[in-house]
Parts: C-alpha cells; structure tokens; sequence
RNA sequence: GGGCAAUUAGCUCAGUUGGUUAGAGCGUUCGGUUCACAUCCGAGAGGUCACUGGUUCAAAUCCAGUAUUGCCCACCA
C-alpha cells in the first residue's frame, strides 16, 4: 500500500461527502461517461426525463424522482447497456408567465405596455438563468444525465416538431377551430383545460327567480347559483318527462329586467328532482347549457369581457365587475318582485390552479384535436401490456381516462409558448405555417397582409413529443433510430392524462410505436404531517440543503429507502439520518477492510475457494441471495425493497456477523488470509451493487480500493460491471447452521445483559448439545464467535454437566450454561427461567391443540403437519430442560 | 356521485403463491472508553394486524360489508 493510499484510508473518521461529491462529479463529466453512444452495438437503454418546469426550484418530488431514474440509468450501465438519459426542462407556459408578469406588475408596468417582443425576451432570459441553476441541482443530486444532450421545449428542433405536429394534425382534419366553452381565468386573461381547474366547494346560496309567462299572469321559477348569467338567458329548459311542465313546452317567458322573449324547450339534461325542476339555459356561460343550446339551436348570448367585467350585452350592468353586477343585479329583482327566495347552499366553482380566481365558463373560439382515433392505439397499448404500469393498478385510472376521451383545447391565451403556427388573410382563409407563408405558399394572398393567430399553445402540446423530439424528430437522426422507443418513464401519478397518457398517443401518430415501455409511477412527496409538500405551504424540505448537510448519497438513499412501492413518503428532516449513518456505515468498514488487508493484494473479480471456513462460504452464500433478490425487485421496479435488502445485507450480514466474526480473537493478529480476501471480495460486489443508489462513496472507496490490486479494472465503478450470481455458493443447511451459532451468541449476550454482568468481562460458557454434530461444528469454530459472546474456557459436547451456581437458558438443539459464581441473584434468574417457560408453555398449548384438531390431521398437507409435530416436541424438550433448571436453583 | 388506494409497535413502513413465536428503522429503556464506526455496539420493553361477518383444517394474508384517511375523475342548474 502507498503512503499517500494508507493515509487516505486512515484519515477522515467520519466520510465527509461535501469533499468528495463535487470532484467526483466533475471527473465523470470530464470523462464523458454518461454520454450515449447512437453507433454503438450494445442493447440501448434509455430514459427522457421529466423535464422540470423553469419555474420550479428543486424539491424533494424532484429528487425522488430524477434518483430513480439515476438508479435505474447507472444499474443498467453496469450491466452493460449503452444508455441514454436525456435531460432538459420545459417552459411552462402560464407559470413562467405569470411569474414575469407580476414582475412587471411590481415595476409598475405591463406584458402590453412594453410588448411582445420585448415580453419574450425578458420571459427568456429569466427562463434561462432558472433553467441553468435547475439542471445543475441535477448535477448536485448526481443525474448521470447525457448531459450534452440537454433540451428546452422551446429550443428550435423541438419547436419545429411541434410546428410539424400541428400541421400533420391540421392536415388530417383533427385539428379544427370550434366556438366551445373554455374555462376562463379572467385574472390570467387565458382558457384553462379542464386539468388546469381545481374544484373547490364553499358556501353560497341557491337564488329562485321567477320568469313570467308571456301573455299570462303564471311565473315559472328557477334556482341558480350564478344569477348574474341570466342576462345571457337564451331559453328555459324543463325535463321531457315532467308532467307539471309539458304545457309550458313551446311557449315563452320573459326575462326579467333585459325583458326578452325567451322559449322554454324540453331537454333530456334537465333533472325533475332538482330545484324547481326548471332550468335557465345560458348556452355562453355553462357547458351544459352550450350542450342544450346545440340541440335547440340557441342563440349564445355572451355577457362578458375577458377581464370579467359584463360587456354590452348586460345593459344597465355592463362595466361592473362580474361579483359586482350579482349583487346590484340581486338588488334589482328583489326590488321588481321577481325573487322568490334564496336558499343555503354548498357551491363547487372551479377556480385557477395557479391563480385561484374563480374560473367562467366562457365561448370563445379556440382550436382542438380529436382525439378519439388517437386513442385507440394508446388504449390498446395498455391493454395488452405492451406498456406496463408500475405498481399496475395505475393502468386502471389511465384506461378509464382513455375511454371516455375528450378533444383537447390546445390555444392559450399567451405569449410565452409556441405560437400558433396559423396565418389569417382578411377573409378568414387559413394558412398552417411556422413562419410567414412565402409568396408561392400564400397564391392569390399577399403574404404581408396575413396575420399571425395571436395565441400559442398548451404547454403540453410541447411536452407530448418529447420522447421523440429530444431525439432531434422530425429529422430521422441516429438517435432516434438507437434509443427510441425509451424503457422507462418514471413520474408522479398527478400527470398521468396531462402528460403520459398524450405521449402514448403522439408516440403511436408520429413514430408509429410507443414512446417507452414501463411506467414507473412513484408516490407523492409528504411532510411529516401527510400534507402533500409545496412551496406554496412552505412545508417544503430544500433538496440541496440536505445534500450540503449529509451529502447527496444520503439524500437519495434516504429517499429511496422512505418511499414505499407505489406508496406516498412522509418525510420529515430527520428521515435522512438513515442515509447519512447508512453511508457512513458502509465507509467504516471499507476502511476497515482495507486497512486490514495489512498490505495483501485483495481479491475483487473471483475468489478461490479452497480453504474457506463456514462463515466465509455463509457470506458469499447470502450475497449471492442479496444479488438475486436485488435483480428480482429491480425488474418489478421495487427500488424500495432493493434498497432495503442492501441495506439489511451491508449492516447486518457483512458489518455486524462477517466482519466481526473473522477478527481474531487476539488483539494485533492479521485476520486469516481467506477471510480478509472474502471480505475484500465481498465489499466489492458491495460497491458495485450500491453504485446505483449512492454513487458517490461508492465510486470514491472503489477507486480506493482498485489501487490495492494488479488486476486490470475499470478506471470508474460506472463501468465495473453487475455482480453475476450462478447460486454456485447458495448452501441453506449453512446459514441454517450459522443461525444456530447466531442463536447462541444472542442468547449469551442476552443472559449477560440480564444478569447485569459487565460487557467487559469474560465468562466461561458449557453448551450441551443434542447431537455430536452440531458439537463438531461449534468446536471447529470456537475461535471466531468466542469474541463475540465474551467467552474464556468453551465446554461443548452431548454430556456437558452444568456448573453448579450458573445461568442457563435453552436453544433448539442445545442448553447453554454460564457459570457466574457469586453474580446471580437467584430471584432474577428464577423470574428469567420463568417467563422463558410460560412463553413456551403457550405454544405449547397452541400447537397441541392444532395437532389434536382430527379435521387438520386429515386435511393439511402431511410436511406441515410434520413440521408442527417437530415443533412440539422441541418446545416440550425445551420446557422439561427449563423445569430441571429450575429444580436445581431451588437446590442452591 | 364514480373510480383507485391505504388502515400492522409511539412514528414511518416490510410481511410478493394462506401454515412465521408477525419483522425492520426511528423513538424509548438498560448497559457499554474492545485498536472500522457514539453517524457506533449489545440487550430489553412495545402489536386482539381498523371493525364485522364469511370461505378454509388453518386468515395480517382470500371474499363481502362497515368505518376512517388520502388521491383521481365527473359534477346537477
């Protein structure tokens, strides 16, 4: 071992990330490893990230997520796939705006005020700056993403996929312009998509107005929650069925102050039961009034300004804010008698997801896709497991959503976007282009006179090509034919219409397959109250903060670890300790191992196996398990559970059983060269398979650990290579007999620390056996576990007395006795003895009257029935050993 | 209203084809200056597996219902 080496292993106590993480990363940078190679002859795997809003600072959800993918990129780099993970990040249309925007407001000024352009152009700068400091918390967390491959939606590949798109679309007919009520944000001056909308209930009234009969004294009452709409009234509607009203079918009332005439028609909509059983149809502000409307051939009145003050249409209220004009409106028909009473009632308005202002309802004209036909394919996809769900009960929610699809407003009312690539001429005629059509394009039409549709487009008409338009589509680029379609798209379940459910669906129209073949669903990050973090709360826990405190590893471990399959993580600060003592465990005892190779060349890639004792051939036994079980919770996407088994493996089998059984006994011995090189043998598939999760510690102690070896290894654990497993030392007859031997120590310590016996000290220890075999094999090995259960003189075999004044307690297969002269308190052994004997006397009474159940003999299968009976006679053993014990303390 | 999920120790969760003395981590109690680690080591306490029925020789596990919680969808003027 070097000198410099040796002082690197023995300095740093405690593994101090912030010293570490930052160099590392800046080596695999520097070295291209994460950079996919589209000529490559390996399988490809690849993944496009989420890609984060520009106005998101990273949070914990982030974390979780872009680890997850991290984990699943580096194991399959290890494993030798050529993989690709694209990272990027989307503009995020009404966001970004109304952030810019209330800059502006905050200066005094307006979007209007100083323009379009020059609006993009501060819009832009601010994404780019937002943009750079989110990838590099990316960076921070250690993303191996192929990072000179990094994409904006709005970069111009991508914007003239989306151009492309749109005109396919146009062309195709499934992209149509249509009067349609949109959901309004008077405060954000745009059309929300019904996903954009949170429902929210509050306590209003019901009011019951009164329409008159033309030409008769008879009023016909209605109940509304939104009065003020009545000056858009353009009928009344009662149900077909409703026998009170078919009289009134064809006739018209009057609507009250505006005085129109106005029919009462028979829908099929209307319910009896409701309210007075008489609906107020206003076709412009309710969509299913637009819907009766439709049918009935309805004029729409519209009665509102995009500002959502009342226009001309509203007479006498026309300028007053619309919560303005319900009152005064209110006023004026109490006044005219035609308010019939008012009523409690608990209304559910949809208000602006980002804003919160109560969303209208409101005709405009707007452009959709249809999308039923694109469904299609997409439904299929799921259905036949062509796309798989992880956990899958998410496929349910994703296919009941694809059944009852509806065409998707694609125009907002913004500027920061994609803007609509249509040209009007002064009659209407359409052109679908990108840019200004050129004179052959636009014929009879001067081409400076066309005028660009002002609005741009839904942030997800940007994001459902990004499988495939990171790729560099429409171009047909290398990679796309490499590394589409991607394996995996791993996401919260909050976006499974929005987004995933539209990339299946743009995958099949435009490249003709799917865009990725599992679904990894993860849970949604919660504080430690349950409640769903956000900056907004302010419960939000800084990812970055965390990583400067306990380092990156221990963040993703951490979270990785708090995240059950499928499940919600409640984190709370402290939930990182377990990451942070994990990698600091696992920093230990590679020091320790190195350290004690004392200068012997240790041996990483196989192992000879000629001279191993049994807990060398025990921990190469459970690794081999711990690599299978791994594999197995990787291809079902339990991360969770893989973590978990590692975890388990690392402290518990390899830390606190191998490690400490293999140090001698003697202090200032080398531990037996098999072992050291086991242990060093081990310690690196643990590296290796620990890579994902940590990547840091892990690549640091390799490197470390690489130098103290002449065979030819990989400069990066990132391409070591996966742990391989052929069972060849799986041996459950040894770790059954380790556990035994496990068993003992446990119960020494535990009768030492019952007795209050000092951990310092050392007793002599006389184990009777059942069979001479089990004797043999604890004799053979008395050196390694001696240390461990503080043992002098070891007594084993069939015919093994008990020291007169000793402790004793009972194991299947072997009574154990610790002489302790002088430090039993005969009533504290007693009461020991006897809680031993009434736990066991419970079973006993359990299992014999199962076994004395006729039914159970005749219809269990015979093995379980055999193993119940062993049970019984071990626990009946047992007792009578523990009753002989107990005779004899009375004798002292 | 419809759908999906969850309910196991004080807390956060395992328990994958029904047979385990129902487990782990944190917290808690007791004891520890052993030359990898106090970000540690050893030992202990702590659970009618939400409730009610059913299926079965056998249920935390399967079925039905109830309750509570969360999420998604649709919304009745």
């Amino acid at each position: 071992m070097s000198k410099e080496n040796e002082n690197n292993i023995r300095s740093a106590k405690a593994y101090s990330s912030t010293e570490i993480e930052d160099s590392l990363y800046e080596k695999w940078l520097n070295n291209k490893y994460f950079h996919g190679n589209a000529d490559s002859d390996k399988t490809p795997y690849s993944i496009v990230i989420p890609p984060p809003n520009v106005t998101d600072v990273l949070h914990l959800g982030h974390a979780l997520n872009n680890t997850i993918q991290d984990i699943l990129i580096r194991k399959h780099r290890s494993e030798g796939y050529e993989t690709e993970w694209i990272p990027g990040s989307d503009h995020a249309g009404i966001a970004t705006q109304v952030i810019v925007e209330k800059q502006l407001t905050k200066e005094g000024t307006t979007r209007r005020e100083i323009g379009r352009e020059k609006f993009l152009e501060r819009t832009s700068n601010w994404a780019n700056i937002n943009k750079d400091k989110i990838l590099n918390q990316l960076k921070k967390i250690g993303c191996s993403c192929d990072w000179d491959r990094t994409r904006f939606t709005l970069d111009e590949n991508l914007s003239e996929a989306v151009a492309e798109v749109f005109k396919h679309l146009y062309e195709k007919g499934w992209i149509y312009r249509g009067n349609r009520i949109v959901n309004w944000c008077p405060s954000c001056q745009t059309s929300l998509s019904d996903d954009e909308v949170d429902h929210k209930t509050s306590d209003s009234y019901l009011w019951y107005i009164k329409y008159k009969l033309k030409g008769s004294d008879e009023f016909l009452s209605v109940a509304t929650t939104r009065p003020e709409t009545m000056l858009g009234d353009t009928a009344l509607a009662v149900s077909p069925k409703d026998t009170r009203f078919k009289k009134y079918v064809g006739k018209t009332v009057i609507l009250p102050i505006l005085e129109r005439e106005i029919p009462i028609v028979a829908d099929s909509y209307v319910d009896p039961e409701f309210g007075t059983g008489v609906v107020k149809v206003t076709p412009a502000h309710d969509p299913n009034d637009f819907e009766i409307g439709q049918r009935h051939d309805l004029e729409e009145i519209n009665i509102l300004n995009t500002d959502g003050t009342l226009n001309e249409n509203a007479g006498k209220f026309k300028g007053m804010d619309r919560f303005e004009a319900r009152k005064q409106l209110l006023e004026e028909l109490k006044k005219r008698n035609h308010l019939e009473k008012t009523e409690d009632y608990e209304l559910t308005a949809g208000s602006c997801y980002r804003c919160k202002s109560i969303v209208e309802p409101y005709l405009s004209e707007q452009w959709f896709v249809k999308m039923k036909e694109m469904a299609k394919p997409a439904l299929e996809a799921v259905k036949t497991g062509k796309i798989k769900f992880h956990p899958d009960y998410w496929s349910k929610t994703y296919l009941h959503w694809m059944e009852n699809i509806r065409d998707w407003c694609i125009s907002r009312q913004l500027w920061w976007g994609h803007r609509i690539p249509v040209w009007y001429a002064e009659d209407g005629t359409i052109f679908v282009s990108a840019n200004r059509p050129t004179k052959e394009q636009s014929g009879k039409y001067d081409p400076e006179t066309l005028v660009q549709d002002e609005d741009v487009l839904d942030t997800w008409f940007s994001s459902w090509l990004w499988p495939f338009s990171t790729m560099g589509w429409p171009k047909k680029t290398s990679e796309l034919e490499k590394f589409y379609p991607t394996k995996v798209l791993s996401t919260g379940s909050e976006i499974i219409f929005l987004w995933v459910a539209r990339m299946v669906m743009a995958g099949y129209e435009f490249m003709g397959d799917i865009p990725f073949s599992d679904v990894y669903i993860h849970g949604t990050v919660r504080d430690a109250n349950g409640i769903k973090m956000s900056k907004s709360l302010g419960n939000g826990v800084d990812p970055l903060e965390i990583i400067e405190k306990h380092g990156a590893d221990a963040l993703r471990f951490s979270i990785v670890l708090a995240t059950p399959d499928g499940q919600d993580p409640w984190i709370s600060k402290n939930t990182f300790e377990i990451g942070r003592n994990f990698v600091n465990k696992l920093h230990q005892v590679s020091r320790f191992v190195m350290m004690r190779l004392d200068g012997r060349k240790p041996e990483l890639n196989s192992i000879d196996d000629a001279n191993l004792v049994i807990f060398d051939r025990w921990i190469l036994s459970r690794l081999e398990k711990t690599i299978q079980t791994v594999n197995k919770d990787f291809n079902e996407y339990r991360l969770s559970s893989a973590a978990k088994t590692l975890y388990n493996f690392v402290w518990n089998d390899y830390c606190a059983w191998y490690v400490e059984l293999i140090k001698p006994d003697q202090p200032n011995t080398p531990i037996r060269d098999d072992s050291i090189r086991v242990a060093s043998y081990v310690l690196y598939q643990i590296l290796k398979l620990m890579h994902p999760f940590i990547p840091f510690v892990t690549e640091y102690t390799y490197l470390e650990l690489i130098k103290l070896t002449d065979e030819k290894l990989s400069e990066t654990i990132s391409f070591a290579g996966w742990p391989t497993t052929d069972g060849k030392y799986i041996d459950d007859n040894l770790e059954e007999s380790l556990e035994q031997i496990q068993s003992i120590v446990t119960a020494v310590r535990s009768i030492r620390a019952e007795l209050n016996v000092h951990p310092g000290k050392r007793s002599d220890l006389y184990i009777r056996v059942n069979d001479e075999k089990f004797g043999e094999l604890l004799k053979d090995h008395l050196d390694y576990f001696r240390s461990l259960a503080k043992v002098n003189d070891l007594h084993v075999g069939t015919d093994v007395k008990k020291p007169l004044t000793s402790a004793s307690t009972v194991i299947s297969g072997a009574e154990i006795f610790i002489p302790l002269e002088g430090l039993i308190d005969i009533d504290l052994e007693k009461q020991r003895l006897n809680k031993e004997l009434d736990n066991l006397k419970n079973l006993l009474i359990k299992i014999s009257k199962k076994l004395g159940n006729a039914d159970f003999l005749e219809r269990a299968p015979k093995e379980v029935i055999e193993k119940e009976q062993t049970k019984k006679e071990d626990y009946q053993e047992r007792i009578e050993k523990i009753n002989k014990n107990l005779e004899q303390i009375l004798g002292w």
